[in-house]
DNA sequence: TCCCGAATTTCGTATGGTGGAATAGCCTTT
DNA sequence: AAAGGCTATTCCACCATACGAAATTCGGGA
């Protein structure tokens, strides 16, 4: 039996849009962990890393792109998307090109119901209590992605997007929820696919200093990013409890002007309280 | 009790069903002329008919009981949970049982951008212009599910939520969807399923009075509920042109004191109107 | 502590999925 | 119009993959 199935499944996910990585790219196998213990359901990770790469691709994409960013051949994509074009996961345009179906709309809907519901409210309290805007996200792949948020009232305030997708080496739920894994060799393990890249002078850029940040982070027990991923944008976060919502963080983000460090304490009591509702709401 | 634990594995439609393989080869002849040649991925199928159970039932539910409804032997079921948890589509709860996860809020969400913000407001201008409330839905599987609505201003009026599942024989939606299909044999084929169960005393309760139906919603172009869901409630129902939106429905229901026909005959009008907006804006 | 039911892991098997190659469709080019 | 290039779709033989019976572990009660 050959161990050539070294295909780096989650991974596959959106290899497209980034910028180039480092020459030494592409590790299929790396040693440290041995590799055939229970990856899962081929098919279904590979279906699910269809539906994710038309997600971030905005929506809609023609097969053979589709084939080519999940590298796989296109026989096997074309067979995974008619199973879930039947389903009504997907549908088909006109022009052939494949597109997110309307079935995922209550799924959705119910699974934002679940959480959703309160979270929004937690979300809300945090901006009636700091004016600043509140996001909930969640470990998404080898990035975090927002799933639900209170905009403060300000006119000057961060845009986030539900499904927006954002690094997780220069975000504060991104670092929060990084420092919330076991150890740091799983951290990078999840960085190393996408890189360090820096997005402005304050970017971790380098692995030595995000072991360090993310050790300070565990310490002191809160994620800050310090206009790490864009200038003039200060955000604190803290992760949930993982024992009863792994990969789920909470944070509150404004302008360097508006988040003094006076704001910053403040916002980190609420955000343990926030996280603490939301976490025994997640339990049960 | 809201849910509807009675209702059959209404989400584990043909995977389980069409299950016994002959002992020769070759491919399993069907009644039909063309038969469905590749039935699609199977664990595909599986993984989401286990969605659409917990969906269903509310949102959470133990291993075992999923197993039993998708009527899948629980190590395949365990599999199968595994590799959705991992990717955070599901999640388990400390008492084990499984519950839909968030990264269904942003897949759903992106989804919905697609054709929920156009949808809503264009459900919107129909209540606005006839005062009831509209409904987009869709097919799925053997029943009806609602993707999006518009509530009317009324006190009384429909509620029906984003996910809520209606059966096909007998609400406007649904009969609109049927008749879109191909022929009436297809048509018969997902009703049998789940039998034509009587709500009111019109519901349509036999294979050749829908026959007759199905024909008369062909010929005028649009589908009339004449309190057949519940008594009181008279809707009107167009479906979507296949070509650009296969399986979505549009509709606008009310009590039956001010769904006058009159009512009836300008609301045809708009939905056609409302139908053909939304199908333009599923074509792209 | 022991017990019982449910969840999880193991492992040999054959079933279902895979992907190279061939075919059919579509749209642009000349 | 006809030819050309491109993409989607279908076919099919192989074998890796997912399957599921049985064994094991886990957790919660008595």
């Amino acid at each position: 039996m050959s161990t050539q199935a070294a295909s780096p499944q989650g991974a596959a996910t959106q290899a497209a849009a980034t910028q180039v990585a480092s020459p030494e790219a592409g590790p299929p196998e790396v040693a440290s962990s041995q590799g055939p213990a229970v990856p899962g359901v081929q098919s279904v990770h590979r279906a699910l890393d269809l539906l994710e790469i038309l997600a971030a691709a905005g929506g809609r994409l023609p097969m053979a792109e589709l084939a080519a960013r999940a590298q796989l051949p296109t026989p096997t994509v074309h067979r995974l998307l008619r199973t879930m074009v039947e389903r009504g996961y997907l549908r088909q345009l006109p022009d052939r090109s494949y597109a997110l179906g309307f079935r995922l709309v209550p799924l959705g809907a119910r699974a934002n119901a679940m959480v959703g519901a309160n979270a929004s409210g937690v979300l809300h309290d945090l901006v009636a209590e700091l004016g600043e805007t509140a996001n909930l996200a969640v470990l998404s792949g080898d990035q975090a992605e927002y799933v639900a948020q209170a905009p403060s009232r300000y006119a000057m305030r961060m845009f986030t997007e539900v499904g927006r997708r954002v690094d997780l080496h220069s975000t504060g739920v991104g670092k929060a929820l990084l420092a919330q894994l076991d150890d740091d060799d799983e951290a990078l393990g999840i960085i190393r696919s996408r890189g360090l890249p820096r997005y402005t002078a304050h970017t971790v850029g380098t692995e030595t200093a995000l072991r360090a940040e993310l050790r300070r982070i565990r310490e002191r027990g809160f994620a800050l990013d310090e206009q790490e991923q864009e200038i003039g944008v200060r955000c604190v976060a803290i992760a949930l409890d993982p024992a009863s919502a792994p990969g789920v963080a909470v944070s509150v983000s404004g302008p360097t002007a508006r988040m003094t460090d006076e704001l910053v304490e403040r916002a980190v009591g609420l955000l343990r309280a926030a996280a603490s509702r939301l976490a025994g709401d997640l339990r049960d």
